[in-house]
DNA sequence: GGTTGTCTGTTGCAATTGCAACATTTCTGC
DNA sequence: GCAGAAATGTTGCAATTGCAACAGACAACC
């Protein structure tokens, strides 16, 4: 993670060096994307939550992903290929950083060596991008709440945390990134208090397995 | 998707010019991952599939991915962040590029030019593999079995099929794909054409709305 | 040509989950 | 410090889905 953040520095520090590239801030409840042209559009949240939004056919309203700090988004990730109405909107004052992939080729062909870097920034970040992606998958291919639940925990404990921990997101989130009921997944986690698989107080959580 | 197979001849003439790369063949049944150190390998399907696959503690067997020609996979993508036990096996005989992307860095220095192209190209091959996760994204956060056929058929639709297309996978490699049982999936199917919404024989299905 | 395996199609039943509705607690802004 | 909003926690009930267990169609292979 640490990683990311220096890679995002980096970017900052050599795109002003090829050109188009802007930083603009956003309030809470402002439409992110049409900002810029929808041409291969990248951008980066340096500050602040911003949620990709579905809006169904029956109007109601789904958070697709939600990005956060340091995360990549934007047209070239996300084409439209179906008939789903999508919006990115800041779930809070956010900075992002935007640029339009396509003229990155275009302009300064005149400066290859800062080039090689920045198209070398630009993947590790994607492929960054794609791991968490993997990871949601993952998850999301999980049958039962029970299931998703000890792997995310897996996860939480591997990554440094231990066999404590206190779970990063509030429950409401959570169960937007599961992609299942809050009730339920409250309820699934009150089975497993109770079946001795975990000790729970509020987020915090300690495995007992 | 004609633009992949462009990138993908290109990289696979510029590799060679980058050291580190090999072709490998492998027959049905073989574990693919293990043939290279796993340090952020990058593996592209040239022909064939090859299933990435996960064993449960109970034993339980799931396709978490299916790479077919053209995609994208390895360590590099997938590191290892919990406790499963994630395999890469060849569903058929399948040819596959490798090749490990530090190397790209600390081997050819020397010619600079074609490292730009060689990122740009990985670049755009890893943004095209983060769409493909998208979709499968949205797909899976679907909350009914209705809702995820709709949108697969709304996909099939815009690109370029029109209102009758032949689904181009078994079902049940769509089950798989879309996370769901197969029977339910059927069953779903069943549902929607008696209810007027598609005409459906075998994989050849007429939408009527 | 027959055998074996995979894919399609169907159904009953049980289980998990989503939904709705509510009370309580915590957070946030003024 | 208060008011309103957001998050947590709980429960009953209905609905969708997974599971198991089939039978038949189709394909591959010897």
């Amino acid at each position: 993670m640490k990683e990311k953040i220096e890679l995002i520095n980096h970017l900052k520090s050599l795109l002003p060096k090829c050109g188009r590239m802007q930083v603009k801030t956003f309030q809470k409840g402002d439409n992110v994307m049409t900002y810029l042209a929808k041409r291969n559009q990248i951008c980066v949240v340096l500050n602040g939550v911003v949620d990709l939004v579905r809006y169904d056919a029956s109007g109601s309203k789904a958070i697709v992903e939600r990005y956060r700090e340091n995360d990549l988004f934007g047209e070239a990730f996300h084409p439209v290929v179906t008939n789903n109405e999508l919006f990115v909107v800041a779930k809070e004052k956010s900075e992002i950083l935007q640029f339009i992939y396509d003229d990155l080729e275009e302009k300064c062909n005149k400066n290859c060596k800062t080039h090689t870097v920045l198209y070398n920034d630009l993947l590790k970040l994607t492929i960054l991008k794609t791991i968490d992606q993997n990871i949601r998958i993952e998850l999301l291919t999980k049958t039962t709440i029970r299931e998703k639940l000890l792997f995310y925990f897996s996860y939480l404990s591997i990554n440094n945390y231990g066999k404590e921990f206190t779970i990063p997101f509030s429950f409401t989130d959570l169960s937007d990134y599961f992609n299942v009921d809050r009730s339920a997944l409250m309820r699934e986690l009150k089975h497993l208090s109770s079946e001795g698989f975990i000790e729970r107080n509020g987020k915090y959580i300690k495995l007992l397995y």
